[in-house]
RNA sequence: GGGCGAGUGGUGGAAUUGGUAUACACGAGGGACUUAAAAUCCCUUGGAGGAAACUCCGUGCGGGUUCGAGUCCCGCCUCGCCCACCA
């Protein structure tokens, strides 16, 4: 016999919805309270993945039990639902974004709501709703009044594909992160959100959150802090003077050329006339060149020589300047000093152009041909002959430093957050162009600035807003002549980055959220979503958290606490799921055929919540399988029970719980099936301990539980009920079988009681026959004795 | 090149953080029920040897520490992910 899951769902599911309880979050005083939250979907056509009620399922076992446990628990969810993909829709098919999302996003409700997701629909928000971008309008205002929103012309990350600018985080190994297309450089005039402001603060943040070491490792590097020197080479026959950055200012007696990045500046103000054509005809060329090829592995370095020199001011040598690609203008000042004969880079270079290689560090191995680029011993250096790396680069520094010709130097390879994008289905900037007042905000009241219906979506280069007539020109809020809107839209990751603050407040006409809810809830104590929003939506939002708290908003710094990565759910032949590869699991036909609990079950009991794992369909039959037996327990409950059963359900409340608490959801439902099972084998269960048993399985199981606790005559919810206790005296077993090692090796038990003393464990284990044939004739060495653990006897 | 992580049965994975390796589940084999199948229930299931009691081997490889190592240390190998001409 099997029960009717579809039946039981749709009563629950309707009575969940009716009732709300258990499920709406209210801010009040209760100090006990919780906000876990998952990253919101965007909300795609193809509806909720797998994937998705991975991390749903975890966040809503946990909710479920911290709610029966008496927390005041808060889980909202919401759609990002802004975005290309929808835009690109339509300018296929002719359909408005606006359409396809609101039914995706109906598709995605209902699907959560079949799985049985605790989620409280009351908070629901979605990020194209103006009621929502009204805020993130509000918000770039916030940051443009305050000096960290503003505009600048330069080079930028343009996806041809995309047909718009990107920031750096959304450009991988020189490709579009959503396209994988080949980003290339332009020179445009764009807006920026200046995340450089907290850069300090976004690294020594990372030191006290609870996330894994990978992601704050990834941030670590992408904010890529370098400590260097900053060394000034004055131009011959020139005031001007070249910087360079390096982290080995202790090989510079080594300097042989300086190199400048093709976009540095000073090139045009240095080359000589001689030079000029060939320069010039190097530089654009390098500027045609995607970041692709510039950073591709392997590639031959190429370089033009300006014509001049610089002066080295240790030793007053004339050293050739040349123009080259491999230094980026990005990084450091877009200038390097070369030494060929202890850098790789350099020492590449300097062989193809015939520049001198001179050593100036000692290696361990001379015999070594190549370069040498780690620590040793100065030589040829002058005043920093013998010294350690170490030594020579504090040495050289002071010495520099007092000359005024150079001084330690931070950079980071993080930049300022390119915000604005030429694309349509995003919130509108809120700026407003007048020939004589230049970007004038606009007014708060006037706000949110809808985006316009009458736009032909076909990307030109341009923002599509651009062709709208009802959009497009508008009178100058300060002096009220004929002006223009900005037309382009704002990066979704705006967007992303503060809608955990939004959840608190969902419905606020007045703030972007109120104050005292925000204090109440956030931050937010549990954070579970995917490992790609490592460098990107993760660092926003911690930027837009330092911005707020900055500006007197919110109370905190860090807005996830403690954050968690599911694993990728792999298709059931081992691969990454995608439509092209058809190994795609959709959800809905398992809930259909197993049932809304034997998927969230399924799913947690594949493996730990952050590896990687395969889908077998056989592994949801098997928790079907548990499911049913766990239902036909029913049927043995009497009066008694025996005590074994008694004590394992104590064992159990006390796993369950434990495991809980640290997401080890598959060890914890493993307990669950070996309860179970011992239920079954057992003559008679009683109706506590069943009871107590359906609790455990009801966050897991919501469904199931409710339908077998209201079976057993219970008139309100399982959760309204609280979770079960246990008994500390019923963990302890009276007897337990001891581990005999002989020598390390284990080679028999006994049953003891496990507080038992070393002297009658003793006693009991060489009166066993087995250890006597073992030690016989032997000299006994050692006993080590761990009660309730092992007992090694050392014989020789 | 740099950073992070992982290697345990046929498969997904357990192992109280140094204490009986392979829990739980899947799969496989055998049996019961059935006219038959499905479902369900019971038994077996790391490898090798043995009729059996039992013995030996066994957590990627090689060392080490320890009474005792999947777990700690040193040196390798393989795989995965992230970053990378970062000066």
């Amino acid at each position: 016999m099997s029960f009717n899951h579809q039946e039981i769902e749709k009563k629950w599911q309707k009575k969940w919805d009716d009732t709300r309880s258990g499920i709406v979050s209210e801010s009040t005083n209760k100090k006990d309270s919780l906000y876990y939250l998952i990253m919101f979907p965007y909300p795609s056509g193809s509806g909720l993945h797998v994937g998705h009620v991975e991390s749903y399922a975890a966040i809503d076992i946990l909710a479920r039990y911290q709610r029966m446990k008496g927390k005041n628990v808060m889980v909202p969810i919401g759609y990002d639902s802004f975005g290309l993909p929808a835009e690109n829709y339509a300018i296929k098919t002719g359909v408005h974004p606006s359409k396809t999302t609101k039914t995706a996003i109906n598709t995605f409700r209902q699907q959560m709501k079949s799985v049985g997701l605790a989620f409280d629909w009351d908070r629901e928000i979605s990020t194209s709703d103006p009621e929502y971008y009204k805020w993130t309008q509000w918000l770039f205002l916030l940051f443009y009044k305050n000096g960290l929103a503003y505009r600048k012309k330069s080079a930028v990350n343009w996806c041809n594909s995309c047909s718009t600018v990107l920031a750096n985080e959304q450009v991988v190994a020189g490709c579009c992160e959503r396209c994988k297309s080949e980003v290339v450089q332009k020179d445009l005039e764009q807006w920026f959100f200046k995340t450089t402001k907290y850069t300090e603060d976004l690294l020594s943040g990372l030191d006290d959150l609870d996330w894994p070491s990978k992601i704050k490792a990834m941030q670590k590097n992408w904010i890529g802090k370098s400590e260097g020197t900053n060394i000034k080479f004055k131009i011959k026959n020139s005031k001007s003077q070249v910087e360079v950055f390096t982290t080995r200012p202790d090989t510079i007696f080594g300097a042989t050329y300086i190199v400048l990045a093709p976009e540095n500046p000073l090139v045009d103000e240095i080359v000589l006339k001689e030079h000029k054509e060939e320069i010039s005809k190097y530089t654009k060329n390098a500027q045609k060149k995607s970041a692709l090829e510039r950073t591709e592995l392997q590639k031959i370095k190429t370089g033009v020589f300006t014509g001049s020199y610089v002066i080295n001011p240790v030793n007053n040598e004339e050293i050739p300047v040349w123009v080259a690609d491999y230094v980026m203008m990005g990084y450091g000042t877009g200038a390097i000093m070369a030494v060929p004969a202890h850098d790789e880079r350099d020492f590449e270079f300097a062989e193809k152009y015939s520049l001198e290689i001179r050593k100036v560090v000692k290696s361990d191995d001379d015999t070594k041909e190549r370069c040498f680029s780690k620590d040793g011993i100065s030589l040829n250096s002058d005043f920093l002959n013998g010294l350690k790396t170490s030594d020579a680069k504090k040495k050289i520094i002071k010495w520099l430093s007092e000359k005024e010709a150079g001084d330690s130097m931070t950079t980071y390879r993080i930049r300022d957050w390119l915000v604005s994008r030429q694309r349509y289905w995003g919130a509108p900037i809120p700026i407003i162009w007048c020939d004589k007042c230049g970007d004038v905000p606009v007014e708060e009241e006037n706000l949110p600035v809808l985006l316009p219906e009458d736009v032909d979506f076909k990307p030109t280069g341009e923002s599509p807003l651009v062709g709208s007539k009802t959009f497009h020109d508008v009178k100058c809020p300060k002096c009220g002549n004929d002006a223009r809107r900005e037309s382009d839209t704002i990066d979704t990751f705006v967007d992303s980055s503060w809608y955990h603050l939004r959840y608190c407040d969902p419905k606020n006409k007045k703030v972007f959220a109120d104050k005292s809810k925000i204090d109440y809830w956030c931050p937010v104590d549990l954070y579970i979503g995917g490992a790609e929003h490592a460098v990107m939506h993760l660092l926003y939002a911690r930027f837009f958290a330092h911005a707020l708290n900055d500006l007197g908003y919110i109370k905190f710094k860090e807005p996830f606490t403690k954050l968690r990565n599911q694993g990728l759910i792999l298709g059931p032949d081992g691969e990454k799921m995608s439509k092209s590869s058809g190994n795609v699991v959709n959800p809905d036909t398992i809930v259909l055929e197993y049932g809304a609990d034997a998927i969230r079950i399924y799913e947690m009991f594949m493996g730990p919540l952050e590896d990687e794992k395969p889908w077998d369909i056989k592994g949801v039959v098997g928790i079907r399988r548990f499911l049913d037996r766990a239902w036909k327990v029913r049927s043995k409950i009497n009066k008694t029970e025996s005590d074994e059963l008694d004590k394992l359900m104590h064992k159990t409340i006390k796993k369950v719980g434990d495991d809980f608490e640290v997401l080890k959801f598959n060890t914890a439902i493993s307990q669950l099936m070996i309860m179970t099972n011992a239920m079954m084998e057992a003559e008679s269960v009683t109706k506590k301990t069943y009871q107590s048993f359906i609790k455990l399985l009801a966050p897991l199981a919501p469904h199931l539980a409710e339908e077998v606790w209201e079976e057993l005559g219970n008139t309100k919810s399982v959760f309204s009920d609280g979770w079960p206790t246990y008994d500390k005296d019923k963990l302890v077993d009276e007897t337990i079988t001891l581990a005999i090692q002989i020598n390390g090796k284990m080679r028999a038990t006994i049953i003891i009681s496990p507080n038992a003393s070393k002297d009658e464990a003793r006693l009991i284990a060489l009166d066993d026959e087995k250890i006597n044939s073992y030690i016989k004739g032997k000299d006994l060495k050692e006993i080590i004795y761990v009660p309730g653990r092992i007992m090694n006897i050392v014989v020789k």
